[in-house]
DNA sequence: ATTTATCGTAACAATGTCAGTTACGATATT
DNA sequence: AATATCGTAACTGACATTGTTACGATAAAT
């Protein structure tokens, strides 16, 4: 896994357990489906479980479980719950610039934070279930 | 500067030479607006002018121009100038897996080039001039 | 009670990205 | 000839990210 792999692995996890059979899913094996390792998991999915949207159960026969339908779980639910900034950035303003570089900089900030929210308007109108759903319309080529 | 620092910096160096006198601005001028580095402007713009943005000229009294008005340059052109990819990614998919994992992995890259897709008709929207003509309206609070 | 399976978390290494920096050649003006 | 500027390579340091190992905490199974 690469770039962007936060988020490419929740939405892996999570479609994956929408096909699960109601047991808790352990992150080994989604570890196992999605490529990578436990402990990755366990830290994305740990963000996930932190905005509610997924509950953990330690010891024996633990794992995860989803904490709602998926339907009702946007990708922007996602995105917040990652904490990620594809655009903007919160860094506070350098404050040794002149008036007119610093309203600039005021200006291409707000422009960052505008698509930030366009693109957040758009996670929004995607479920899990939308993402899961579509899986099944999607013809497989087995080579 | 940080994060998304190329794209920053290039609306910065736009909208600053939008305000030019129609000199050329040399990279050194615009790294001090902008806080950086000359070789690091120049390794900006330098995608921006292969991507037809902007002119540059070497030697004395040389530097870098506007290839067009600043209305006529979205920051889609921008970001594609710059190669940048914020959402998607395009890398190949690993044969390892089984089907059902591929044909979720195809269904998740999909959805994220969906959303791309999104990011780049948002950046469409708002040219060069959209930016700095704004600036105008900004309240400057000086400190 | 012991064993086993699992999460939670810390610590570390390996890797990659990026901005900054120095240096120097190429080129164009003065 | 001197000067200013871009173009580019090479290197460094900072930082982010993933992978990995290790180990304690917890809960079920036996």
């Amino acid at each position: 896994m690469k770039r962007n792999s936060r988020l490419s692995l929740a939405l892996h996890a999570l479609s994956h357990m929408a096909y699960g059979t109601g047991d808790a899913q352990t992150s080994a094996d989604i570890a196992d489906h999605a490529g990578t390792n436990p402990v990755v998991v366990r830290r994305v999915l740990g963000k996930l479980r932190a905005a509610g949207l997924l509950t953990s159960e330690r010891g024996h026969s633990g794992g995860w479980r989803l904490a709602r339908e998926t339907k009702h779980i946007t990708l922007a639910d996602v995105y917040a719950a990652l904490g990620e900034r594809l655009v903007a950035s919160e860094q506070p303003m350098e404050t040794d610039t002149c008036a007119v570089e610093r309203a600039l900089d005021v200006r291409v900030q707000q422009i960052m934070r505008e698509i930030e929210e366009s693109l957040v308007g758009r996670l929004e109108q995607t479920t899990i279930a939308g993402v899961q759903g579509a899986t099944r319309q999607v013809p497989i080529h087995a080579h």
